[in-house]
DNA sequence: GCAGATATTGACCATTTGGTCAATAGAATC
DNA sequence: GATTCTATTGACCAAATGGTCAATATCTGC
């Protein structure tokens, strides 16, 4: 059939070929999740022989933990740009908010989801599952405590709303993996329930004029 | 090493080995999580030879669907019972959410996330997923439902609102899982979160008296 | 007790997984 | 142009997965 036999792969440094396998991991987590990220696929978008692979690994384990960090990782640096160019803490936790649960990234939160399931399996990615739900946590409490001290927010305990509303976000957007369309009013119903936790008037943190 | 020969299994009539084989896949499922629910290890733990589960169901897929249904529905019929004892909505929905996040169901819990993940390749699987989320969603909406009819609850969407709660505690629960102690002050959070979506006084659904 | 029905099993098979290692090919250096 | 260095590969391996099927053991009805 054709040619599906592969050319011999051209010759790289070891820092480009090991830049060349962490992207096609990369790629193949989000475009089919972390349990997709084995020795044999991985080499195949790599364009390279299953071997290869390996030599440029550890383990597959940390390979996978590695590839979760880098996806996870770049979604948090890239809400983190998102909220410097906001004015205050109000307008910030509402974007946040919006910005997690607006769908346009299924493809992260299948990482997620799977890297819970396969953290039990997987100590080293169970680590860097814990590591990167901390710098998430830390990324939405900033913004909580930035809040309370300009006495736009009311709480006693800005970390344990981070971690409540990390984990609210998460079930949210896990849910809406599985079922069917109908995303619908996820931000206002959940910008409410924020509103409870913070002490906050109805629509307080309702989108701004635009 | 003493005798890791499996005896003969006694003989069973159809019905009564069935229900053996799929007691072994619910407990070891309660225990490992579903992704341990592999052919030779229901065998195992059955005491019967992996190729008598072979027979006894139609393929791994459905046996690890149906044990998901098994856990879960237990779990959404045990809650019921739980409700019904209750006076009205507003007990009702508190007890709802602190026993939903009491941590005394991690077991469960681990079942939910690697049914979401498992379910992607998994299509009974899936099918089952959403039709227990549907179960769970009803058990919810009919609280919230009796509470804006009673007129203490204040919402234009319960089903909406229904879903939303879900997946929050879904979440909450599955971050429980990964992250280390601490599932301290979980319960009066929530319900801040759900007061604030059910136009609620703050508080208002704060264990009473007791 | 004997014969038939059937619950149970061992022996296979194909596939997929992560991983190792000697051999090879190709670029750089002398 | 020959030699050295090394990135790359094919050929393996062990383990685990789901699954099939003829053979066997055991119970039931006659």
């Amino acid at each position: 059939m054709s040619t599906p036999t592969r050319q011999r792969a051209p010759r790289m440094s070891p820092a480009e070929r090991a830049l060349s396998i962490a992207n096609a991991a990369r790629s193949l987590a989000l475009e089919e999740g972390l349990s997709a990220v084995t020795l044999r696929a991985v080499a195949a978008r790599a364009g390279v022989a299953p071997a290869l692979v390996a030599h440029y690994v550890p383990s597959m384990d940390v390979l996978i933990a590695r590839t979760f960090a880098s996806v996870v990782s770049a979604e948090v640096a890239e809400i983190e740009t998102l909220l410097d160019a906001l004015p205050g803490p109000r307008a910030q936790l509402g974007v946040l908010v919006r910005t997690i649960l607006d769908g346009s990234r299924d493809d992260v939160t299948l990482v997620w989801v799977e890297a819970w399931a396969l953290g039990r399996r997987n100590e080293t990615l169970a680590a860097e599952v814990r590591a990167q739900m901390d710098a998430w946590q830390g990324v939405i409490q900033d913004v909580i405590g930035a809040g309370v001290a300009a006495g736009e927010f009311e709480t006693e305990d800005p970390a344990a709303v981070a971690w409540q509303l990390l984990g609210m976000v998460d079930g949210l957007n896990a849910q809406a993996l599985v079922r069917w369309g109908d995303t619908s009013d996820r931000g206002s119903l959940i910008s409410h329930a924020v509103e409870g936790m913070l002490g906050l008037d109805r629509g307080a943190l309702d989108a701004p004029g635009a």
